[in-house]
DNA sequence: CCACTGACGAGTG
DNA sequence: GCACTCGCCAGTG
């Protein structure tokens, strides 16, 4: 696979992102340096190994929806759960509010 | 090298 | 808030 670099930095910011908390991926990309490859966030993601660690529930799109429900995941049910069991606020429809569980804090633009 | 795909983002109506 | 379009780039065949 081509070298680590990519996958490693999005892990990397992923882990950082604090409990309750959920972070856009075009905000992770940015911090891991990454700016306009939210894409790559999203398949890096996607490429993640089995028993990984990584908190990847966190991290969903900048509407404010869970990424794997758009797909119609099954993955998608687990990752609403583990958001709520954090105490994130879930919609019905899978959407959060930014404005208050977005990491980093949100902003107008 | 070329074409297609994709856990996305931002803008417009 | 929702649907459509265009732009971004890495990975894969």
């Amino acid at each position: 696979m081509t070298p680590k670099g990519t996958y490693a930095r999005i892990y990397a910011v992923v882990r950082r992102i604090p409990r309750g908390r959920v972070a856009t991926y075009g905000g992770v990309a940015r911090l891991a340096g990454l700016a306009g490859h939210a894409r790559q966030v999203g398949y890096a993601l996607s490429n993640l190994p089995t028993g990984s660690t990584v908190p990847w529930h966190r991290v969903i799109n900048a509407q404010g929806r869970l990424s794997l429900e758009r797909v119609a995941s099954s993955s998608g049910t687990t990752q609403r759960i583990r958001l709520v069991a954090e105490g994130v606020t879930v919609d019905a429809g899978g959407r959060v509010s930014l404005t208050r569980f977005g990491w980093p804090a949100a902003r107008k633009r």
